[in-house]
RNA sequence: GCUGGAAUAGCUCAGUAGGUAGAGCGCGUCACUCGUAAUGACGAGGUCCGGGGUUCGAUUCCCCGUUCCAGCUCCA
């Protein structure tokens, strides 16, 4: 979409680009020999392909055509056409695009021109025998270039114009487009091996959480063993908030509408909150959106010193938002959740440290849980948009204040206006699912609204009484947010502190049935979830059952093992095994466990 | 919420040119008692998503709804 006729970018030389943005104009070509009244939109190249949107008016095109589409585009590649670029002059342009009846080139057209981004006084076209698209380039130098079956229609899905949800709603057709036929299918293979570990299947298989339309979309319910993994989550960050000076809090779900009226929330977000209860006469309450504003108004319960600050009050906490049904998935977009919340009130001195504490709390996590696969945005507020206070100089300074915090950590970052909160600025840790959606997993926001609406504050050395910052953070997400990216990151396979069943107990035979359900008593009386199989299944079916579950440590139980007093036991992320004496295999599981050591990675060791 | 597609056994899916359905896995029973990824036999499971319509008859065709999937939008 960004078709700006600046000087190219680097990225915009190469031949992929060429071969991708070649493609989309094919695609074009032939969507038009099917459909002669079709009005063009956007078609630009993307990661992995292409895509092209159009306003089919009364006969759209549908996933059985696709079929068609692509036959015809390969004629269009064996025909050899040219690409040949033309510039015109802005009247001629226009003129051109009008007589066509593009109304949507036109009015891009139109804006390049308004708003200069077209240099010079001319805006350039490419044509390829009969079609001809208003683009900056650059293309192939003809369709016979494109190489043998590189490319292939994926999928059509409805798109609106400028992303805009007021305005018309296209069709769009993505492809997929390589440099080679080999780079396609392995692609196409890697995707399919990717789907494999998409949370929802796994979900399923593993017995973490189902979703039961009688309870409601986007109300995932957790199952014994997927809880096992949110109890593990909170009991790392009880541990680790503890060390950070944090103090647990517990507040309500439901909320008088009096709190959001003072925070904000109400009118603005009202949208994204499940509907108002009419509760009494004349009052209303909400499932809360949020956990800040009870937490605030634990801060406000009475008189601080500067003495208390920073003070840092934290809970996982259930929260409650209205998302678009188009936009609920599995576990990473719902409609209740448990956030990892606490927020921090410090003085305006303060603010630097306690956000560079907060940081390197991510970090530890991050680099803990090996989520590597992440970026970091710098969100902020964008002047031309409503949805933020209108307090410029404190967007300013407090955008100031992230900015350097990160400089000083030497994190690498990209900024984006129009991405903040809309009380500050935030720090958002993206991370890309399987399918290549990116969702914010983690946020830490600096906000200097709330204390001014709920009136806030402490009383310094001198007396006087001055305004709190605040501190937004959540480091591990959502339960499920998280949960979903650490199902699919790690496969399903956890690692030893966290899996739901930690020791699979495989006893050779029945007579090793005693033995193994002894051992069993012994490992669940030092709490750690263990299980024998004590089912009719041939050996070989039990370790499959095992592997097949993740369990990350089998321990197989045979004579030999009885009368040595020890357990041969194999790990599931590497397949080696190794005979330890029992006592032993007990303290290393201690040790696994105390360490939360990440043995669902093959290069931990862990004996 | 919008556009498109889909919905058949617990799961993955086949099928019926309109005459109420089948496989594999899983589950149950029995036999087998087994040393590192699937022992064998038998059996039980279905309002073919829900509601209307057309029809002698609808899982199949039409309409409406629900849910799921993909994309768009949104995302404190």
């Amino acid at each position: 979409m960004n078709q700006s006729i600046d000087v190219l970018p680097d990225h915009k030389k190469t031949q992929l680009y060429r071969l991708r943005h070649s493609l989309s104009h094919i695609l074009a070509t032939a969507v038009r020999q099917m459909r002669p009244e079709v009005k063009l939109a956007f078609g630009p190249p993307v990661e992995n392909g292409f895509y092209y949107d159009f306003d089919f008016g009364d006969s759209p095109l549908g996933e059985s055509d696709l079929e068609e589409v692509e036959r015809r585009m390969s004629a269009v590649i064996k025909e050899r056409r040219p690409f040949v670029r033309e510039e015109k002059s802005f009247d001629e342009a226009l003129r051109f695009l009008e007589e066509s009846g593009e109304v949507y080139k036109v009015e891009y057209a139109r804006e390049l021109i308004d708003t200069g981004v077209a240099n010079g006084d001319t805006l350039s076209f490419y044509s390829s025998g009969d079609f001809t698209d208003m683009c900056e380039g650059p293309h192939l130098d003809h369709t016979g270039e494109v190489p043998k079956k590189c490319f292939k229609l994926d999928r059509i899905s409805g798109s609106y114009w400028r992303g805009d949800e007021k305005r018309p709603m296209l069709t769009r057709i993505y492809g997929l487009a390589f440099e080679s036929a080999q780079e396609l299918s392995e692609y196409l293979a890697m995707r399919k091996l990717a789907m494999e570990r998409d949370h929802r299947k796994l979900g399923e298989e593993l017995d973490l959480f189902v979703q039961d339309n009688e309870v409601g979309v986007g109300l995932p319910l957790w199952m014994p063993k997927g809880t096992v993994i949110r109890d593990e989550l909170e009991k790392w960050a009880r541990e680790t908030e503890f060390l950070g000076g944090y103090q647990r809090v517990s507040t309500p779900s439901v909320t008088r509408k009096e709190l959001y009226l003072r925070s904000g929330h109400v009118p603005y977000y009202e949208d994204s909150m499940y509907p108002p209860m009419p509760v009494d006469e004349n009052d209303h309450y909400y499932l809360r959106p949020m956990c800040c504003p009870h937490h605030h108004k634990i801060y406000a319960s009475r008189l601080r010193s500067y003495r208390e600050l920073p003070l840092r009050l934290c809970e996982y906490g259930n929260v409650f938002r209205y998302e678009k049904h188009g936009s609920l998935s599995g576990l990473l977009r719902v409609r209740a959740m448990c956030m990892n919340d606490a927020h921090i009130y410090c003085t305006p001195e303060q603010v630097e440290a306690e956000f560079k504490a907060v940081i390197a709390m991510y970090q530890m996590y991050y680099g803990h849980l090996r989520m590597g696969n992440f970026r970091v945005r710098l969100s902020l507020h964008d002047k031309s948009s409503d949805k933020f206070v209108d307090r410029y100089e404190d967007w300013e300074h407090s955008e100031d204040i992230v900015r350097r915090v990160l400089d000083n950590l030497g994190i690498g970052y990209e900024e984006e206006a129009g991405e903040a909160a809309f009380y500050g600025p935030k720090v958002d840790i993206q991370v890309k699912n399987l399918m290549g959606r990116e969702e914010t997993v983690s946020t830490c926001q600096l906000d200097f609204v709330m204390p001014e609406r709920f009136d806030l504050n402490y009383v310094d050395a001198n007396g006087e009484r001055k305004r709190p910052y605040i501190l937004h953070r959540a480091p591990l997400s959502t339960h499920e947010r998280m949960i979903s990216f650490l199902i699919e990151f790690y496969g399903g396979a956890f690692p030893t502190w966290m899996a739901p069943v930690q020791v699979r107990l495989v006893p050779v035979n029945a007579e090793l049935a005693e033995y193994a359900q002894g051992l069993e008593a012994k490992l669940r009386g030092a709490f750690f979830r263990a299980e024998t199989d004590l089912s009719d299944e041939s050996f070989n079916k039990k370790i499959r059952n095992a592997v097949t579950q993740k369990t990350p440590n089998i321990w197989i139980l045979g004579k030999q093992e009885m009368e040595q007093g020890t357990v041969t036991w194999r790990r599931y992320a590497t397949k080696d095994q190794k005979c330890v004496p029992v006592e032993d295999a007990l303290v290393m599981l201690e040790t696994m466990r105390r360490d939360r050591a990440m043995d669902n990675f093959a290069d931990v060791n862990i004996w």
